[in-house]
DNA sequence: GCAATATATGAACAAATGTTCATATATTCA
DNA sequence: TGAATATATGAACATTTGTTCATATATTGC
């Protein structure tokens, strides 16, 4: 047996979830991430892509990195960022969802 | 055919599912859907299953129903509230799978 | 109408957040 | 080593956000 209807998680997990959403929260965060769905990127592609400086968008791939929602590498001078794992595609989608609606 | 894989949504999109997230994005208003979850409730009982006063639940609560993620309904003194639709569980155990992997 | 109960709302305040600017760090190549 | 390029980071600032407190509104039953 899996995949059991949800019990009502404890309080902790309550507020893991709403700092989850929060990275989520916000338009620059989510351009990065679709940019970022289309394959990994180095910072000042992803800065040109989302149309924003290159120190905001170092800010919030740090953000994106610490919330374990993407991963870098280093190349010579760049720094190649990727999604982390497919939950973040599926979360996003989840949300489009809700707007297409 | 249905379910494409999604192309790039446009800016407003983005901004649009931002916006979305930043409302999942608070523990208070995370547990005020789990509560909702099991089924309607009346302003009061929220605020008691939540454990904060009344006037910050119908803060959250309004924010929520301006997104459409709960409605109300008034019976006598009551205002009963419940899910908008299958959607908010739907995000809420998508983020739930990702937290508990 | 009046008291009691439930909910909604406005103003104020503290805390959190995102961007900018300046600058530090890292890497490559001549 | 020094210049050029890419990225990271710290401080400052304005804006947004969530709660509290007081009070307004709504509904019921006497």
């Amino acid at each position: 047996m899996a995949k059991k209807a949800a019990a009502t998680p404890d309080e902790n997990s309550l507020i893991d979830l709403a700092e989850l959403f929060k990275i989520f929260g916000d338009s620059t965060r989510v351009k990065i991430l679709f940019t970022l769905l289309q394959g990994e990127r180095p910072v000042n592609e992803i800065a040109a892509a989302v149309n924003m400086t290159q120190s905001a968008i170092s800010h919030q791939l740090r953000i994106l990195k610490t919330s374990r929602l993407v991963k870098s590498e280093r190349d010579g001078k760049l720094s190649i960022y990727s999604l982390a794992d497919s939950h973040v595609a599926l979360i996003l989608n989840q949300g489009l969802e809700h707007i297409n609606e």
